[in-house]
DNA sequence: CTTTGGTGTTAAAAAGTGTTAAATATCTCA
DNA sequence: TGAGATATTTAACACTTTTTAACACCAAAG
């Protein structure tokens, strides 16, 4: 059956809800923390839905959404929460929730809200991750690592194609630098981002091509292409 | 885009509900019951999702999602409630409901959460908003964080553009210094509020050129873009 | 009208970025 | 296996963006 990230910082409500879905024939693991939650998303990965507390120390709900979702556009994301408050439920919405549930809530009624997506989910055909991106008038096969623009063929290397692919999946939407680090060089340190900059300046060499498309400074955060 | 079937008896909150989802762009037809539902359903059709009321004369919601049902097994259908009981919530999930919202709601949380079903059935993008704006004689893409006047074309900084976007977002009405704070700085404290004060002076630098422009500083409270 | 805290502005300090080139590391194939 | 080719990292320097500091000024409350 489906298989569960559960993110949640009090260890009792914690436990209590992976006891009650393991019940429910789901597999669950439980991150007590954003960041531990991250970590098991990139490391465990294989998961087909996603239960994220809103508040939590070490990374809340809502930026370890953001960083799932670079990730997996598509898996199923319920967030907890105790506030009722409309600004956070939009923000959950804006960061592409399937659900909100505030609490106190019933353990029933979590699993009817996660049934019904998971209904919805499991119809469409298995997703296959899309690789072949169409960005301005290039074309980029993040499978083969090949740049194609009018009839030059270029192939890149496996760091530029990795970062080119991060960027695409998230075109004109801004990629963090840390979250960029850690996924392609896998920990976020000075010199790997001194690094990263370099192969920023080596994909815009590549896109020149294409004036309509650039690769842009978030100062502080990250990039993101626009196109 | 979507067509929505609402069939609400209070014709206040129906009518609401009715000009809302259209002023969103949705076609909506309005039924006063669940009798006038089905029929709407069945003679004109073509729904791409159902919202229904739970208590209404003449057929209660979950009896009219069990008909439509029938006919079609994919329709996403929202129930709407004045009841909390877990009995209901669930029975309501029972006959496939793919939401359960209880009133009172915001018509924007409803509105989100249509969103995040539709996005789930028919795979749109993520609502892309609108950043392209006409301010005095200037044109600002928040976009691409240019700034045009006349025929100069100022490339902006990100903390000055997100500043700016916040201010056109929000023209002739007050930002708040502690909202803004805490959008683009990511808390409120002293020092940010000192930088945010530097932004200002800058972006009144920028839109110089426009007398009729002015961004007007609301003592204690924040910023207004006057224009 | 005086005190207090908020604001306007400038400039220097600090932090972050763009780019090139040299230094390592890794791969490839004879 | 080892020499050349390729890929990646480190170093260096110029430059940009953001933050902090300093000082002058203004608005509201008592």
């Amino acid at each position: 059956m489906a298989k569960i990230l559960l993110t949640e910082d009090d260890p009792n409500l914690g436990m209590l809800l992976q006891e009650y879905l393991e019940a429910k024939g789901f597999t669950t693991d439980l991150a007590k923390n954003g960041e531990e939650g991250i970590r098991f998303f990139l490391e465990k990965g294989g998961y087909d839905m996603c239960i994220f507390d809103v508040m939590m120390p070490k990374k809340d709900g809502f930026s370890l959404a953001k960083e799932v979702r670079m990730k997996d556009k598509e898996i199923p994301i319920i967030f907890l929460t105790a506030k009722s408050m409309k600004e956070d439920t939009l923000q959950g919405f804006k960061v592409g929730a399937d659900d909100y549930i505030t609490k106190p809530f019933s353990m029933e009624e979590l699993l009817m809200r996660m049934k019904a997506i998971l209904r919805r989910v499991s119809k469409q055909e298995p997703d296959s991750q899309v690789l072949n991106f169409q960005i301005g008038t290039y074309e980029f096969d993040a499978q083969t690592n090949f740049l194609v623009v009018n009839d030059t063929k270029n192939k890149l290397t496996t760091k530029e194609s990795e970062l080119l692919k991060l960027l695409c999946q998230n075109k004109n939407q801004s990629v963090s630098r840390s979250f960029a680090l850690k996924l392609i060089w896998g920990d976020d340190s000075y010199f790997n981002a001194r690094s990263m900059d370099v192969y920023i300046t080596k994909l815009r060499k590549h896109l020149k091509e294409d004036p309509s498309l650039q690769i842009m400074n978030m100062h502080g955060e990250g990039f993101k292409l626009i196109c």
